[in-house]
DNA sequence: TTCAATCTATACAAAAAAGTATAAATAATG
DNA sequence: CATTATTTATACTTTTTTGTATAGATTGAA
């Protein structure tokens, strides 16, 4: 259960280019400068994130890339469906209500609702933070989001009680 | 970012010795026939959960796997960790209260926040599910863990007000 | 128009993960 | 003790992921 290499530079890049002048982008060379990554590989990144539809591309001179939109309204969770797909593919085992069971009436399902469970998880975290929210900024120096999961480390602790064997 | 094939072989292994006699266990062989795998892959996985000290093994004729610990004190944190390491090493850029922050002074830390996030999120998810929890037996037939994640996921969604711009 | 800077697409190479094969060690049982 | 069923360890092959190379298409500017 792992980060994937993909997942992590490309959402580098698109911090970078969300933090460059719209008016002139950054190119697959400035990048590449910037994150220490061949062209090649930063070239094979932003096809994804372009395709996705992240980032709009410039060719030509003088080209290079700008988001597609703000970055307030980029969030993680699209970037990371765009690079590497979902944990894992959540579309049965998960009430109408949006509620989330944990059944353990078979294996198979007791496992499946399992991964469900955390992959709604990741998922509620990184829908949550954009990219706005990672970019370094000089007004931002110092910011912090101290309570995005505290409350909620503490909720899951105190909810196994609800367990009924 | 993925769940890894050994994460879930390692698991459904190890929640099939759980559902075994003790006085028995359950041999390379029997596991592989339930779960339909190669024995030499079997015994691989059974290595590591081994040498995790997750299961214990009896050599020679009539041997086999046995839970080394009560189903209920092995949680599935553990056994990740055994099979295939952390999504993240979240050494640093921790408080030590437990208050997790997202700090954006730099891309770096910014984005190592976020890891830490969500590796905390998934492992506190993790470390309260047992492999007792997600065995499957007649008395348990119909049981739901229901409230896991239910209020866990709404909270998140209201503390991103805390964000100072 | 011509040139240089740039993105785009596809094919290739290297590294890591997934899965297999095999020989040796161990223990129960007749 | 010999045989058979079993785990253990290591080395090997296949597949997937990661990263590179290269040739072509597009654009701006002299």
């Amino acid at each position: 259960m792992k980060i994937a290499a993909q997942d992590e530079y490309g959402l580098r890049i698109l911090i970078q280019i969300s933090g460059a002048d719209p008016a002139e982008g950054l190119s697959i060379q400035q990048l590449s400068e910037l994150e220490g990554l061949s062209t090649a590989y930063v070239a094979k990144l932003t096809r994804k994130l372009r395709m996705a539809q992240l980032i709009d591309s410039r060719r030509g001179h003088k080209g290079g890339y700008i988001l597609s939109r703000p970055a307030e309204s980029i969030f993680v969770s699209e970037v990371m469906e765009a690079l590497g797909g979902n944990l894992y593919d959540d579309s049965f085992c998960k009430s109408h209500s949006g509620i989330l069971k944990l059944c353990t009436n078979s294996m198979d399902c007791s496992i499946r609702s399992l991964w469900t469970i955390v992959q709604q998880s990741v998922n509620q975290i990184l829908s949550n933070v954009s990219i706005a929210d990672l970019t370094v900024t000089e007004k931002k120096t110092g910011t912090m989001l101290s309570t995005l999961l505290e409350q909620n480390l503490i909720n899951i602790i105190d909810s196994k009680e609800a367990e009924e064997v």
